[in-house]
DNA sequence: GGATCCTTCTTCTTCTTC
């Protein structure tokens, strides 16, 4: 009965008691674009049910109340994770939202593209929240706190079959595990750039040893990092001197002779293209913009780079982002850090509100 | 010395039929 009466919901007949709550869950889970598949309930015996259609159309003699609904949400869904406005965005690739604002991606100078500027020990612009930074959000926050509701949605589901299936503490351990990880990989390539172990006149013997959780995403990587060159920056701080964020760029470096801000990424799942790294591109271009406008670097950026490496060391990914893509993520991410300047107004205000 | 910050990851429909 309660799966019947959410296929009314469903298919354009108005339940008056449906709450905009469900509403725009079932939106998020999809259960509204599958057009060309017969439904499973046009064989229910339509007469033999009639009275419980009707029970469920009318709204006098339904049962149903929004609290009930919300209940039944929650108990399907779970509780909503926090309220936040739809993006219209989607996270697969560039967004159709335009920004309010079209900040530039390059500050308006003159680009010293020399080699005297790849010369000497990459930059390592350590993060420094003492200096009257301590209320700059990051691009990580920013993104994070700025998810559409899909993503959302499929992150809480799949925590929630992860825990169901590792129990709380098995999932903890679990993505304890993950970060290590991706810390331990970020480690290694530091080393391994550092040292310059992306010549390939270097001999195995002279190669950093990485640890055994690593070494499989290093072979994983390895004939990516044979076309890593020039490395400028390590692990270094980007600060956005006008638009007042920051964050902490892996890599700048030549990937095939092209300068990019590059980001490195375990996954256990193959991301052979783009639109498998989610926010990712956004990250690299909210990176790269901040570069370009932090005087501590004296050069502009415009590519992108995203390095997917697997832990049972197949062949990594490599998705660079060209001048005109990485203008799109810009975009985006303009779009993502108005959504959470907005969101800090209005909770700045509301809390104001509560004082008083 | 403790607390906090920035990262590190995690998502994308799913079943039937041939």
């Amino acid at each position: 009965m309660f799966v019947f009466k959410r296929v009314v919901s469903v298919r354009g007949i108005i339940v008056p008691q449906c709450t905009s709550l469900s509403v725009r869950m079932f939106s998020a889970c999809h259960c509204l674009t599958s057009p060309k598949r017969q439904s499973p309930y046009s064989s229910v015996d339509s007469e033999r049910y009639s009275s419980l259609v009707k029970s469920v159309m009318s709204s006098r003699v339904s049962s149903q109340t929004p609290e009930s609904l919300q209940a039944e949400d929650e108990h399907v869904f779970g509780p909503v994770v926090k309220a936040q406005t739809p993006s219209l965005s989607s996270s697969s690739g560039p967004k159709m939202r335009v920004p309010k604002t079209l900040h530039p991606f390059l500050h308006c100078q003159e680009n010293p593209e020399t080699d005297d500027l790849e010369q000497g020990p990459p930059a390592r612009i350590a993060l420094n929240r003492g200096q009257g930074r301590s209320s700059v959000p990051s691009v990580t926050r920013i993104l994070q706190q700025t998810l559409s509701l899909d993503q959302i949605f499929y992150l809480e589901r799949w925590r929630r079959k992860m825990i169901a299936e590792l129990g709380e503490e098995g999932f903890k351990e679990y993505s304890q595990n993950l970060f290590r990880q991706g810390k331990l990989f970020h480690s290694a390539l530091e080393d391994t750039l550092v040292s310059g172990g992306t010549q390939q006149n270097q001999s195995p013997s002279e190669r950093p040893e990485y640890p055994t959780e690593v070494q499989g995403c290093m072979q994983s990587v390895s004939h990516i990092l044979e076309d890593v060159r020039a490395v400028r920056a390590i692990e270094s701080t980007v600060h956005h001197g006008t638009l007042n964020y920051l964050g902490i760029a892996d890599c700048v470096a030549r990937y095939r002779g092209v300068l990019c801000v590059i980001d490195w990424k375990t996954s256990e799942k193959p991301k052979p293209f783009l639109s498998n790294t989610y926010d990712n591109p956004i990250q690299v271009a909210a990176y790269a913009g901040a570069l370009n406008n932090d005087s501590n670097y004296k050069y502009q950026v415009e590519n992108g780079l995203i390095v997917v490496a697997y832990k049972d060391g197949s062949p990594g990914h490599a998705h660079q982002l060209k001048p005109e893509l990485m203008q799109e993520y810009w975009k985006t991410w303009l779009v993502r850090l108005e959504e959470f300047t907005e969101q800090r107004s209005s909770h700045v205000s509301s809390a104001a509100l509560e004082k008083r």
